[in-house]
DNA sequence: TTGTGACTTTCAGTCCGTT
DNA sequence: TAACGGACTGAAAGTCACA
């Protein structure tokens, strides 16, 4: 990890918003994802929030849980979407 | 971690020749890989053996130093290829 | 329904080496 | 050139009480 120590990886936002919205297409709440895919609830919102540096495993997990090929979580645009402007 | 505590777990072997694959394309050593991601020799070793669970910050680096979008990493078929028949 | 800080345990990741 | 092992440090995993 050669990123600032306290910072949440930039890397990571995009990827927990795209986790975000993926989990919204399907309508369903963190604890319902939470529960699908083994996972705790509150991980799981830290993942959404890019507070979090999940590993392979669990990226395979969370596609399963939401129902897309593990390329389909990596699969978006590089920039962070800020909130609307 | 809900898989078996000693053995490599299996989604990580199809990731790792994948890894091995685009890496082999691109006609460079595991030290050159190594060098261009920042990552140990021994870890790239054991990420193409599937036997390293690497993180998601990690598997952007890799991405990167194999110049390829992040989602390429992911991009594999879901079953083992073994040698041959 | 979700965010958050704090916490302990487990393992990611590095560095030394040998085969 | 790569597989593999041991020992170590810091970060991820996983859970909790509470806002």
């Amino acid at each position: 990890m050669t990123d600032k120590p306290n910072a949440p990886n930039h890397a990571l936002i995009p990827f927990g918003q795209h986790v975000a919205k993926l989990r919204k297409n399907l309508g369903i709440s963190q604890e319902e994802l939470s529960g699908r895919c083994g996972l705790d609830r509150t991980y799981i919102s830290g993942i959404e929030r890019g507070k979090r540096n999940l590993s392979l495993t669990n990226v395979f997990k969370l596609a399963k849980a939401l129902d897309v090929p593990p390329k389909v979580l990596l699969d978006y645009p590089e920039e962070v979407v800020s909130h609307d402007n």
